[in-house]
RNA sequence: GGAGUGGUAGUUCAGUUUGGUUAGAAUACCGGCCUGUCACGCCGGUGGUCGCGGGUUCGAGUCCCGUCCACUCCGCCA
């Protein structure tokens, strides 16, 4: 008999650890029944787990009321804990070891037979989602719940403990231009005018700096109208953070201190500091500005100068442009990999826009050329070949493969390739590896527009001593963002800001917001830096994200109590609905053309 | 906007490749038996518009076209 476990089972009515031998009221659902011995058996669901009830049939008032439950009640019991007569245990069922003796019992309410049984067989999502109040009763679902409570009010107590002040910022606010897609919402007092739901509170939480809160912080509900996924919903929580007059140093301190204080509120452990990665480093090494540093060992290494004057087509191209990269992933002892296995990974690596999957077995390294096998070798020279075997380090058994072609289209398919040989080939360790990304570049371009564009947000503080210099290379300049990444999750960013107004309405110039439109979008913005703006910066986390993490969820659904499905439908509710012709009209709107 | 996978008793699935009589199993549910069981056991029973619409065919769960829903991915996510 395992007292310990007995005292966790039993809080449901009585709000404290039961003893055993303690007389206990407790409320719950009816799990399963048995009937045995002339005695009933009831499994009750209670919020912790699942506890045998006894009915003894000398009771026989009880053993009437108990007759009548199936599966489906909610029941009251009051009775004695004790241990199992007989003392064994069922290790697989949290039942057996405990149970009550029930001295009452009284049906609360009685339910339908539930559309799923709640065991162990996956049901589809949509049932999941559906009933999603059944499915809450799992105790896995509660304990992800739970811990999300946990992780939350960890964050508090320690931001708290910081001096920080949780401050709530509006969810009925202003569109911006630029960014995700955001929600509207129609205002009938000005009918016809919109609200925007915040995708962050991103320019209230600087206007708070500006307000004199220099320590500020909030676990806030934000939205983006962007097609959900694995880890991403329409609706998400974030651990939004800022802070005045403090700079990057001190606040990379402070938030590792409270991702680690999260991680001990989960009964993990992190590292004692996370290392700093630059951004360029990251993509050269890994291919993706958020590596995953549990998985050793398989770096991308560059071999396109080797390679700008071969006669390998595939290769001596991507290798004499700027924009390309040949890359080579040394895969440890995978030259017995088979074709087909080959093909199927680059079958995988298609959506990324890779065409294919170059490949060299390295059977016996020491002989060069002749100890290797792939099809284009005949058409590299010896010089390539041997830069190629020294530079990734190959060894006999090794399989290298390549990629060729577009930097950003090579970057995502080998980083893809990576985590997923890692997991094919059991290459990934264990625990976790946290570190910091920094120096991002300001900008980027998008390729198809050739517009610059804020690789953070708009209002990232460059690494420029003046908006002059921001000018003359806006390539060339960096960001101070700061993004943390967890076993290749990225769970937070953010940045020190501009606080010079002019500094500002330089970056909205090279973004191609003209004054005119910065002043129409950002006036009050913009107004609000000329007051007297203190240098701050501060940082967002994705709080489901972090739960995911710590809960070892596959899913950002499973760590929300109530998630939308992929097309953003509520399936529980059956929101969105069409709106009422009354309702359009009163707000101004009107309904679309059929 | 695009690609893939799935949709068949309440639930989880088989059956679809190669069209053919009455669409099966497990579990759930209902009834009976058993009685310290715990996925209890045994016997019996109810339960299906094969997601929806159209087409091909003597005949469609199965083939074709369209469409809806869920999931995974690309685009998108400052």
């Amino acid at each position: 008999m395992n007292a310990s476990r007995a005292e966790a089972r039993c809080y449901c009515g009585t709000a404290r650890p039961a003893q055993i031998g303690q007389d206990l009221h407790l409320f719950g659902w009816v799990n399963r029944r048995r009937d045995h011995g002339g005695i009933i058996f009831i499994d009750l669901r209670d919020c912790s787990g699942v506890v045998q009830v006894v009915v003894n049939p000398g009771q026989a008032a009880l053993f009437a009321v108990a007759e009548q439950v199936r599966t489906e009640f909610v029941l009251a019991v009051s009775g004695r804990l004790r241990a199992r007569p007989d003392g064994t245990a069922n290790s697989e069922l949290p039942t057996g070891e405990v149970e009550v003796v029930c001295t009452a019992l009284e049906i609360l309410n009685a339910a339908d037979t539930p559309p799923y049984q709640l065991d162990d067989v996956q049901v589809h999502e949509d049932h999941r989602l559906r009933y999603r109040y059944l499915e809450l009763r799992r105790p896995s679902v509660q304990e992800r719940l739970r811990l999300r409570a946990r992780l939350a009010a960890a964050v508090r107590r320690y931001l708290d403990g910081q001096g920080f002040v949780e401050v709530e910022t509006p969810m009925l606010t202003r569109a911006t231009p630029e960014g995700a897609r955001e929600y509207l919402v129609p205002s009938r007092t000005h009918a016809g005018s919109v609200f925007a739901l915040p995708q962050s509170p991103q320019l209230f939480k600087q206007m708070l700096m500006m307000g004199g809160m220099d320590r500020y912080y909030q676990i806030v509900r934000c939205f983006r109208d962007e097609d959900p996924r694995q880890d991403r919903q329409p609706e998400f929580t974030q651990i939004d953070i800022e802070t005045s007059f403090l700079q990057e140093p001190q606040i990379l301190d402070l938030m590792e201190g409270m991702v680690r204080d999260m991680f001990a509120a989960a009964e993990m452990e992190l590292p004692t500091l996370f290392p700093r990665m630059a951004w360029a480093e990251a993509v050269r090494r890994f291919g993706t500005d958020r590596p995953d540093l549990r998985i050793d060992g398989l770096e991308l290494v560059d071999v396109a100068d080797l390679l700008t004057e071969v006669e390998f087509k595939v290769f001596r191209e991507p290798a004499n442009r700027a924009d390309a990269r040949v890359a080579v992933l040394r895969v440890p002892d995978a030259a017995d990999m088979s074709l087909g296995q080959i093909d199927a990974y680059a079958e995988v690596l298609k959506p990324y826009g890779a065409r294919g999957l170059a490949w060299i077995k390295c059977h016996q390294v020491a002989q060069g050329r002749g100890g290797l096998q792939a099809g284009f070798l005949k058409f590299l020279p010896d010089e390539a070949i041997q830069g190629i075997l020294e530079r990734t380090g190959a060894r006999d058994g090794d399989l290298l493969m390549f990629g060729a072609g577009r930097a950003d289209i090579v970057n995502a398919s080998l980083s893809f390739l990576r985590s997923r040989l890692a997991q094919d080939r059991a290459l990934r360790e264990d625990g976790w590896r946290p570190l910091w990304v920094v120096d991002f570049p300001l900008l980027e371009k998008d390729p198809e527009t050739q517009r610059w564009m804020a690789m953070h947000h708009p209002f990232t503080a460059p690494a420029a001593a003046d908006a002059a210099q921001l000018e003359a290379d806006p390539g060339a300049v960096r960001a101070r963002a700061y993004d943390m990444v967890i076993n290749g999750v990225e769970v937070g960013g953010g940045s020190i800001r501009i606080h010079h107004s002019d500094m500002q309405q330089a970056v909205f110039k090279l973004l191609g917001i003209g004054a005119e439109e910065a002043q129409a979008k950002f006036g009050f913005f913009l107004d609000a830096l000329r007051y007297g703006c203190p240098p701050h910066g501060g940082i967002a986390f994705g709080f489901d994200r972090l739960v995911m993490l710590l809960a070892g969820a596959e899913a950002i659904r499973d760590v929300i109590a109530f998630p939308k499905t992929q097309t953003a439908n509520c399936l529980l509710t059956g929101a969105p609905e069409p709106a009422e012709a009354e309702q359009l009209r009163e707000l101004g709107l009107q309904r679309p053309p059929a």
